[in-house]
Parts: C-alpha cells; sequence; structure tokens
RNA sequence: GCGGGUAUGGCGGAAUUGGCAGACGCGCAAGAUUUAGGAUCUUGUGUUCAUUCGUGCAGGUUCGACCCCUGUUACCCGCACCA
C-alpha cells in the first residue's frame, strides 16, 4: 500500500490527542513506569535534531512499555528562565516573557509533529507562577534548613553577561553562556550549601543503576579528599597558620609553606611585613589574570617570600619561610599549604625555581631530579622511619597531632558551594527581604510566589546590579517581621534552579497547595529512566539529586535518589563529522526532515544511524534507506495471504520479536531496526506472510515508525489503537531452526560447515564433521589429538 | 597530570561476551525497467587469480582471541596547580 505521510501522519497524532492515548494516570491497577527526559530550553532557533535523538530513545520505551501494559509516565515541559532568553529579548525589543511563549509555541508545535507519545495535559513551565512559586517555596525551606547563606567572596564572575557563576558555570575557565573568559571578583552571593550533602551524593551513588562514566564523573566531581589539617604555629606572633595535607606524614620534609595571594592573613598583618609593597604588586598582577591564564603557567611558578612571617614545624620545630604564590588557590582546602618539595611536584618546581632545600621523607626516587610521589620507606621522619606503608605512615602522624594538639584528620571535597544569586532579569527572584532593623528575613511562604514585576528595561547595571535593582516599587517593601521599611533582594535564581526539582512537578503539575501530591509522588517516584545528556552530569544531575536529597530528609518525597536509572545518548554530528554549530553551518533542522522525509522515517533515521550512545554523523543518503525500509514495510500488505503461520517463516518472527524485545531494554535500537529489516528480506525471499504474521511486525515497528504502524494496523483490521495493542511475544524454543550450521574446523581454521539437528549430541555431531568428505580428506593420514565440540556452534578437529 | 572511553571494509556500524568476523544500512559495480535523468527491482561487493591474509601496532595465553593478559601508538570526552 502507498502511504501519504503529509495526510496520515497529522491524522493520527489527532487521533492519539483525541483518544488520550498517552496520557498517564495517577493511580492504576497496571504497574507504573516513570520515564523521564531532560526538558528542554526553548530557544529561539527551535528544535535541533539533536533534541529528536535525544527524546527518542525512551520515546520508543515509553511506547513499547504502554503496550506491555505498564501505566507510563513519560512527560515534556520548559526550562524556560535563562540568558539567551534574555539577551534575545534585549536584542528584539521585546518582553522575555513574549520571547519565551513564541519559542515554546514553536517547540510544542515541532515535538508534536514529530509524534512523541507525551503526556501534554502534564507539561510544565518553569516561569509560569504556579511552577516558580514552589522553587521558592523549596529555596525558603533551604533558608529555613540553614541550607542557604550569603557570603562576600572572590566568585567567578562573567564580564561579558555581567554575572556571578557558580563552579559548575564556569568550568575550565570560560562563561558557560558565552564562552568568554571569566575572572574573580569578590562580591557578596548567595549560596547553597551543597557541600554539606557532599557525602550524600557520594554515597547515593552505589543505590542507582546509572552508566558508569555518569557514576565516575559525578565522584570525580564532587572530588572528596582524606587527609589533615595542621596548625603551623609562627614565630612572630600568636596566631596560627591552618593548612590541609592529604600526606601528614610527610611534615619532616616541609621547608616551606605556601599561601594563596588573597589569604587574609598578609592583610591582618600588613605592618609586620618588611616587603608589604613588593606582596601587593604581585597581589595585584594575580587578581588580574584569569583563571584562564592562571592555569596556562602551570609550569611557570612564580611568588615572594613574605619577609616577617615565619612558620615553625610543629613536630621538628624548624623554622619555616613562607612563600605566597598563585599556585595556591584560596578556594580549596585553607588556603596555605606546606610545602614538600621531595614529594610533590609543584612544590619542587618551585623550589628549586626560588633554591629552597629539599628534604627526602620517602625513600624510592632520586629528589634532586624531580619529586617522587610513590611509595617507599620514610625516612629522616624521626618516629615515622621505617615505615613502608603509607596508610600506616599517614594514621600515625595524624595519632601524634592529635595528641600534641596540633592538628586533626581532615576532609575535602572539590565541590565548592552553589553560588546560587545571578544579576539578571529573566530568573526566579529570590524571596528574601534585607531589613535595617531585622536583617535578612524571608518572605513569607504565603506571600508566594514572589512575582517577576513588569519593567520596560530589563538590562543589567553596569555596576553589575540586577535590573530589578531599577523598580523601587518591586525594591520597596515592609519588612514581614517588623513592619518597618525595607528593601527587596534584587537578584534572581541561576537557570538550574527551576530544572532540580520539575520531575516532581510532572506527578501534580496543577496542584496549588503543596509542589506535588504526597500520595502521589509515593506511587510515582522514583524516575524509573532518565535520558540525556552527558553535559548534564555534573550539573543538573548534582543539583537535582541535592535537591532532592533536601527534600526527602524534610519527609517531602517518598524516596531518597531522584533517579533510579540514567542513560545518555550520544551527539549527533553535522554531514562534515563535526559538532553541529550555527557557525559551521552543519546544522540540520528537524523540520526540514519531517517535510520532505516525514516523522517516521527521521524517527527511525536517529535510532538507525549508529550505536545510541556514540555520537554518529549524520548522513542523509542514509536516511534514505530508512525511508527505503518502511516503503517496503508498507509494500507488505500486498503480500498478505491467509491467517495463522507461515512455516518457513515461524521461527525468523519469533527470533525478531525476542530480538527487537530484548534490544530495546539495552537502548540498542540500531540492531533492533536492523532485526526488522532482516525479517523483512526473509519475507521477500518467501514472498508472502499472513495477516496475523504482519500483525506482528506492525506492533514491533510501532514505538519506532508509529504513524505508519497505526495506519497499516487499521487497515488490516485490528482492533484500537495500535500504540496500545498488546506487545508481541515470543517463544523461546521456537527462535532456533531445527537444524543448524555448525562449522568444521581442523586445528582452529575453518575447513566446511554441516547441517546437523539442533542440540544433538557432542558425539554425533562430530560424527557428522568427520562424514563431510573435505573434513575427512583433511584427516586422512593423520593422528586426531583432540576432538572439541560447542553445541550449536563448532567443531574443532586438533590433528598432527 | 588525573579519571573515563574508543580503534573492525570506501562509510555508519554488527558479532549471542572465548566459537564461522564484517549482520543491517549506505556507497559502489553490473543488469532490468525508463525517451533520458530520478525512482524502483535483481545480482555482486573485506583482500587475493588462488592456496592466502585480514579487527590500530608488538608480543603472550588458548584447540580456538575483535573479545582475556603484557607492552605500545593514536584519537575522543570529563576534570585539572585540588595540596
Amino acid at each position: 500500500m502507498k502511504i501519504d505521510f503529509k495526510q496520515t501522519e497529522p491524522k493520527w497524532q489527532k487521533r492519539w490527542e483525541e483518544a488520550g492515548a498517552f496520557r498517564a494516570e495517577d493511580f492504576s491497577d497496571k504497574p507504573k513506569f516513570y520515564n523521564l527526559v531532560e526538558f528542554p530550553y526553548p530557544s529561539g532557533h527551535g528544535m535541533h535534531v539533536g533534541h529528536i535523538k535525544a527524546y527518542s530513545g525512551l520515546e520508543v520505551v515509553s511506547r513499547k512499555r504502554r503496550m506491555q501494559g505498564y501505566n507510563v509516565l513519560f512527560p515534556i515541559g520548559f526550562d524556560a528562565y535563562g540568558l539567551p532568553t534574555e539577551n534575545t529579548a534585549i536584542n528584539d525589543n521585546l518582553h522575555p516573557r513574549v520571547v519565551t511563549d513564541r519559542n515554546i509555541e514553536k517547540f510544542t508545535s515541532q515535538l508534536k509533529r514529530v509524534g512523541f507519545s507525551f503526556d501534554w495535559d502534564r507539561v510544565v513551565d518553569t516561569t509560569e507562577e504556579g511552577y516558580y512559586r514552589w522553587t521558592q517555596w523549596i529555596f525558603l525551606k533551604m533558608f529555613e534548613k540553614g541550607l542557604v547563606f550569603r557570603d562576600t567572596a572572590l566568585v567567578n564572575y562573567c564580564p561579558s553577561c555581567k554575572v556571578v557563576l557558580s563552579n559548575e558555570d564556569s568550568q575550565g575557565g570560560k562563561c558557560d553562556i558565552c564562552k568568554s573568559d571569566i575572572v574573580q571578583k569578590s562580591k557578596t552571593v548567595w549560596y547553597l550549601r551543597i557541600t554539606e550533602y557532599a557525602d550524600k551524593l557520594l554515597s547515593g551513588l552505589e543505590e542507582v543503576d546509572y552508566l558508569p562514566n555518569v557514576k565516575q564523573q559525578q565522584v570525580n566531581w564532587i572530588g572528596k579528599s582524606t587527609g589533615a589539617f595542621v596548625n603551623f604555629s609562627l614565630k612572630e606572633i600568636d596566631e596560627k597558620l591552618r593548612i590541609y595535607t592529604t600526606r601528614p606524614d610527610t611534615l619532616f620534609g616541609v621547608t616551606f609553606m605556601v599561601i594563596a595571594p588573597e589569604h587574609p592573613i598578609i592583610e591582618a598583618n600588613r605592618d609586620r611585613i618588611a616587603n608589604i609593597d613588593a606582596l601587593d604588586a604581585y597581589r595585584e598582577e594575580c587578581a588580574k589574570k584569569t583563571e584562564f591564564e592562571r592555569t596556562q603557567l602551570v609550569k611557570d611558578k612564580t611568588g615572594i617570600c613574605i619577609d616577617g612571617l615565619t612558620a615553625i614545624n610543629p613536630v621538628s620545630g624548624k623554622e619555616i619561610p613562607i612563600y605566597i604564590s598563585d599556585y595556591v588557590m584560596m578556594g580549596y582546602g585553607t588556603g596555605a599549604i606546606m610545602a614538600v618539595p621531595a614529594h610533590d611536584e609543584r612544590d619542587w618546581a618551585f623550589a628549586k625555581k626560588f633554591g629552597i632545600d629539599v628534604v627526602e621523607v620517602i625513600k624510592g626516587g632520586d629528589v634532586e631530579k624531580g619529586a617522587y610521589a610513590g611509595d617507599g620507606e620514610m625516612v629522616n621522619s624521626e618516629f615515622l622511619n621505617g615505615y613502608t606503608n603509607k596508610k600506616d605512615s599517614i594514621a600515625r602522624m595524624i595519632e601524634h597531632l592529635e595528641e600534641i594538639g596540633v592538628g586533626e584528620k581532615g576532609v575535602q571535597y572539590k565541590m565548592k558551594d552553589w553560588a546560587f544569586n545571578r544579576q539578571r532579569y529573566w530568573g526566579e527572584p529570590i524571596p528574601i527581604v534585607h531589613c535595617p532593623h531585622c536583617g535578612i528575613v524571608p518572605v513569607p511562604y504565603e506571600e508566594l510566589p514572589l512575582r517577576l514585576p513588569e519593567v520596560k528595561n530589563f538590562e543589567p547595571g553596569e555596576g553589575g546590579e540586577s535590573p530589578l535593582a531599577k523598580i523601587d516599587a518591586f525594591v520597596n517593601c515592609k519588612c514581614p517581621k517588623c513592619g518597618k521599611d525595607a528593601k527587596r533582594e534584587t537578584d534572581t535564581m541561576p537557570q538550574w534552579a527551576g530544572s532540580s526539582w520539575y520531575f516532581l512537578r510532572y506527578i501534580d503539575p496543577k496542584n496549588e497547595n503543596a509542589f506535588a501530591d504526597e500520595a502521589k509522588l509515593k506511587y510515582w517516584m522514583p524516575v524509573d529512566w532518565y535520558n540525556g545528556g552527558m553535559e548534564h552530569v555534573t550539573r543538573h544531575m548534582i543539583y537535582s539529586r541535592f535537591w532532592h536529597k533536601f527534600l526527602y530528609d524534610l519527609g517531602l518525597v517518598p524516596v531518597s535518589e531522584p533517579y533510579a536509572k540514567r542513560t545518555a545518548q550520544g551527539l549527533i554530528l553535522g554531514p562534515d563529522g563535526e559538532k553541529m554549530s550555527k557557525s559551521k553551518g552543519n546544522v540540520v533542522d528537524p523540520n526540514d526532515v519531517v517535510d520532505f522525509y516525514g516523522a517516521d522515517v527521521l524517527r527511525t533515521y536517529v535510532l538507525f544511524m549508529g550505536d545510541y550512545g556514540s555520537a554518529a554523523p549524520w548522513n542523509e543518503s542514509s536516511m534514505k534507506g530508512c525511508k527505503r525500509f518502511l516503503e517496503r514495510i508498507a509494500d507488505l500488505t500486498d503480500l498478505v495471504k491467509g491467517e495463522g503461520v507461515t512455516p518457513k517463516l515461524e521461527t525468523p518472527f519469533h527470533k525478531t520479536v525476542k530480538k527487537v524485545s530484548l534490544d530495546i531494554e539495552d537502548l540498542k535500537f540500531n540492531t533492533a531496526i536492523a532485526s526488522m529489516m532482516t525479517l523483512l528480506n526473509d519475507i521477500a525471499d518467501v514472498g508472502s506472510l499472513t495477516k496475523d504474521e504482519l500483525m506482528i511486525l506492525v506492533r514491533l515497528l510501532c514505538p519506532f515508525a508509529p504513524h505508519l504502524a497505526e495506519e497499516m494496523w487499521e487497515t488490516l483490521g485490528g482492533e484500537g489503537l495500535c500504540s496500545l495493542a498488546a506487545w508481541p511475544e515470543w517463544d523461546e524454543n521456537k527462535t532456533v531452526e531445527s537444524t543448524v550450521e555448525v562449522a568444521v574446523q581442523i586445528n582452529g581454521k575453518v575447513r566446511a560447515t554441516v547441517a546437523i539437528p539442533f542440540n544433538c549430541s557432542k558425539e554425533d555431531a562430530i560424527a557428522a564433521a568427520k562424514a563431510d568428505e573435505k573434513i575427512a580428506a583433511a584427516i586422512e593420514g593423520k593422528s586426531v589429538i583432540k576432538e572439541i565440540c560447542v553445541p550449536n556452534k563448532i567443531v574443532n578437529i586438533v590433528v598432527k
């Protein structure tokens, strides 16, 4: 039969919608299954073929699950707050609300055109009042529990976007949005105390089924290290210099100390430091460097010795000079280190440059030629001499430090607290009031949502203040506590706020009394399967796990981990093999593909083009192969003869049902489709098939090419929607032929194949192999040393 | 530097995890159909005339290795002066 996709695709999309075919039911007798895909940021460019691939994976799983009788929740929404929208709005002189609505509309129509089986009744939009009200609510809960704090510190700042960025948003020293170099700036910012959850985020990984590299990346990002804090006395003043080290056992090898240029001890002791002018000059220079420059100059160590402060080694009593250098960061540990040049590369390079002594405390290397970081016997270390096990020597030293009261065991994380405010308009207002009498006062829960005010000019101020700061009607308010005049916080939340809990809102998107109903949460959570991009592993994934764990500790969600399983799709590259980007002009627009080939071809192609988890280049002619495949399937209606089973096709059908069923569970869509193609070739060889058989194939095809499947299902007289028909089952016994071709090897080389009954005995198989004339000739006159038989696979005869 | 991964025809990729390497698709070639192009269909397609040789490279284990072990090279991704 001939299919006109331009007519059939919209027809079935409408029928699904009218039938509410993909609506998830709260509380059902069916088993539940919650499939989640990362909701898109509705940018002005519309959808990308990458989105299609990202959603097609769990789309297929969702459709299969429904056919298997599950109550499936497969929702979609829009993560609509954020800078790009705001920048577009500024450029086009429109309100961000208008831009957002326009973009959401565009995305919605594109998603619907592809025929995704989302539950459109549960769409969430993070910028809607009914949504961000609860984002603010959770923020206030965090405030209430002491997880929100304000601090003045060096933060990542993007001079181009004019915003403070979190660590996660400035990876590699580049602004995540505009890719320009970020700078360090001292600012007062709001933080979420995510480090409080570092251990829980780490240990929680043990109970979830995430892709191994997803887990590993999170472990690395959290970056837990164990060691010790040591307090060094200072010769000149009655103050301690506190350091963190993972190797306290090398304390006898310390020949100098290094503190970060920003370390407060310098400011506090200006008068005492003889070379303060030189230090100031150096510090100023460091402040000017971008993060990028600071890391590029790794090899070339710079620094200055502080003239006027001397540390005392707490175990040896020796006097140690203190340097400032930008290879020590204020943001990690205590901003100060004990330098052991013999056993640390960076310290070694620094010591060589400044002519500082190198004292070996671990045997095994030549410390004059380079730092030795390996294991070995402890030397020059008094009570530690003779220790050969790192663990023991560290434990012994910590014990000693605790005894003499100069240090203790410590833990550090690379992950830092989450800098949470942005100086832009298009985000959730932070519901806080600054009162001259009461200090920082949260907006009462009943006043939520704290609405984003309408403004004309939402460009950020030159001084880096939020556009909201210019709106007096918003800023000026009464203190909720004392009732006197006060001012509102004018910064907004970062883009990652709304996406940190959206999977909970899908469960109860219209609830006005809670972020979601308790019983519904209990029914649906956790998300059974979450698929998304690798780029979100160290941001969205960590952030949302943190929020969810916080809600769990409050008893507001039923499970501690939000996502039971996490997988990731690979990128679609441009036809040139490069990452798709507008500047390279290699972007493929899904709309063009749907116009020309139809949604079914697009869906099938993005899943057939390669391994789902790997990147693969777009190849138009390969897509034509998928078009041909679907056309040939449609033509099968002409080959239908009778009902029941075609003997020659029985095994191929059972095989294919099994293969498709199992491959979908492993995201091996390419081989699932390939097996249907193979079946199609088998059918073509036979020249006919029965109606029952075709209806099996149509149902297997349905998750991939649902419009064609529905059309054929209807033509064949199938009951109801194919999308809701029962998923075909297979009989394991019928997945194999009664006779199998077995390869016969002589000394491991294939010499012949013989057809023998399936599961026949080893003896029979070997006898059959020997009966083959080629094999008989090969063994002729030689002595058989060994005969190996793997049932149904191979016979190997070793001769001499 | 640390962590993770990949390497198979002209291309995208398969291989039940130690058992006939190259499924399936693209591309290509020949033929059919067509006024022609396109589309479609049929056949062929790792290499070699052949015995052969073939899964980045060099070894090893095994009756048998894309798969396991040792060494090595290249590329990709993430983090990175983390003390």
